[in-house]
RNA sequence: GUCCCGUUCGUCUAGUCCGGUCCAGGACACAGGAUUUUCAUUCCUGCAACAGGGGUUCGAAUCCCCUACGGGACGCCA
């Protein structure tokens, strides 16, 4: 016998997955890959009625999004197989048999009942230390319909595939008064839990659910956040380094984690924050890599095409990079790089353009500028800087009205960055159309 | 209602096990400033917390008790 540890993710397959599951199943991962042990993922799909192909394909997806590669599972197969457990009927019928021959459940209403022992559970729990409850009713393990019930196929399926930690949500913190009495009644030794916190809504109270804005692992990654952005902010929920650092390399993460110092209490999502990770990630990556990461949410938009130049789009894409905090806003941060019929924003018009001087700046920029050489950004900000000594002016009575002619935004990357990109030719169509 | 878990800045947290180094540290957010150029980047500064009350102790964020508040579970859902 090896003392390996062996942990599961053990996720119903619901048509959607949940931020609070996702961490679970970090922190699964986390801790078998922190021990050298192994991570099982189990489908527990015994409810037929919501279950389907389509809601595991949303697990699956999610978690190889994330980077939670599993080493026993579904696709891949395993000692234990098979890992769905509407496949192991035959598993469950075989235990149900000795608690039978043990005289421990009984049947009424065509249901077969578990008789508790009337003695309190003791919950040896890592993270909360010992959990006493005791556990008052008897309960069902196996429906009138024949199906056995979730208490039941998960103490089964945890005790016939070796199962040591048993790391889930503190909303199964009662619940395992319920398993721990299975776990004796079936002869085998209870694993060590460890129940995380829970993950909370942003604002108002009681748990994240899947109507919750941010909810859900799949629009994170219809939005393109970054996959290692998101699960270093995941990590972050309930667990820390404890040295101030909090972002950090999985690699890293793997060899500090550990259950004991999980905090007990539960988190409030933050997407800001998230989002403030996710600018992070996106700048650190090379400039190619950003370019390929970015380029699908530009052509999703209509935007870039495969005849765009690809010089030009590195070109615009680079400017961007040191500026924006996710990809889904990037289409309207640089739509008038790729397209002359750009959106206005009204309400930056409105304060730019209160008086007649800023046309006049434009005017006077328009007038210099065929005298210009070279259109680099060092020529074109020696420009501004000229201009505004001889008119008495900021060089900000300049930046600001031109950019937003050229552009429609008060935002965006670099001033002279902004009319290098665009070209000459570009920059005075714009302004004379704008004037 | 019953049982279980929790309570440090607005939010995520460090510190709590082994009481003094904590008039409580970091990050996000927010506010102000800098980058003799805009900006959603970067840098700096600021704001801001030990839930309350009793103990124990020379000394408590740290130990004990109570209260309040928050969360969870009480299904032939998972």
């Amino acid at each position: 016998m090896n003392s390996k540890v062996r942990v599961r993710f053990a996720p119903s397959p619901t048509g959607f997955f949940h931020i609070g599951g996702a961490r679970t199943a970090l922190f699964n991962w986390l801790y078998a890959r922190h021990r050298g042990g192994t991570f099982v993922l189990r489908i527990e799909d015994t409810d037929k009625k919501r279950d389907s192909e389509e809601s595991v394909r949303v697990l699956i997806d999610g978690l190889k999004w994330l980077g939670l590669h599993w080493d026993e599972g579904p696709e891949l197969g395993g000692p234990c197989a098979p890992y769905f457990q509407s496949e192991r009927q035959h598993i469950y019928d075989s235990y149900l048999k000795r608690l039978r021959n043990q005289d421990q459940v009984y049947e009424r209403d065509g249901a077969v009942w578990f008789k508790v022992s009337g003695k309190p559970a003791v919950i040896h729990d890592e993270i909360r230390g010992d959990v006493t409850r005791l556990e008052e009713k008897d309960f069902v393990i196996v429906r009138s319909d024949g199906s056995p019930v979730f208490h039941f196929v998960n103490v089964v399926d945890d005790i016939d595939m070796g199962i040591t930690h048993v790391i889930r949500g503190e909303d199964h913190l009662s619940n395992s008064s319920k398993h721990v009495e299975l776990f004796e009644a079936l002869g085998a030794p209870t694993p060590v839990f460890a129940h995380i916190p829970l993950i909370l809504k942003t604002v108002g109270g009681g748990k994240m659910s899947k109507r919750d804005q941010g909810a859900l692992v799949e629009d994170y990654k219809a939005r393109r956040f970054l996959p290692e952005a998101v699960r270093n902010y995941l990590c972050l929920l309930g667990w820390s380094p404890k040295d101030d650092r909090e972002i950090l390399p999985i690699e890293e993460i793997i060899t500090l984690f550990d259950l004991k110092q999980i905090s007990k209490n539960n988190a409030r999502f933050d997407e800001k924050k998230l989002a403030h990770m996710n600018g992070h990630y996106l700048r650190n990556l090379s400039p190619e890599t950003f370019v390929d990461f970015c380029k699908p949410a530009l052509q999703s938009a209509g935007l870039v095409s495969e005849k765009t130049d690809p010089a030009y789009l590195a070109q615009v894409l680079n400017a961007c990079q040191e500026k924006v905090r996710d990809v889904e806003s990037l289409p309207n941060f640089c739509v008038h790089f790729f397209a002359d019929n750009f959106p206005f924003d009204e309400a930056a018009r409105g304060k730019i353009f209160k008086q007649e001087g800023p046309l006049v700046r434009i005017r006077e920029f328009l007038e210099a500028l065929p005298s210009l050489s070279d259109f680099t950004e060092g020529s074109l900000e020696a420009l501004v800087v000229a201009l505004s000594e001889v008119h008495g002016c900021k060089t900000g009575d300049y930046i600001h009205p031109i950019r937003f002619a050229v552009s429609g935004q008060s935002v965006g990357v670099g001033f002279y960055r902004l009319l290098h990109i665009l070209g000459k030719d570009r920059v005075i169509k714009r302004l004379k159309e704008f004037t």
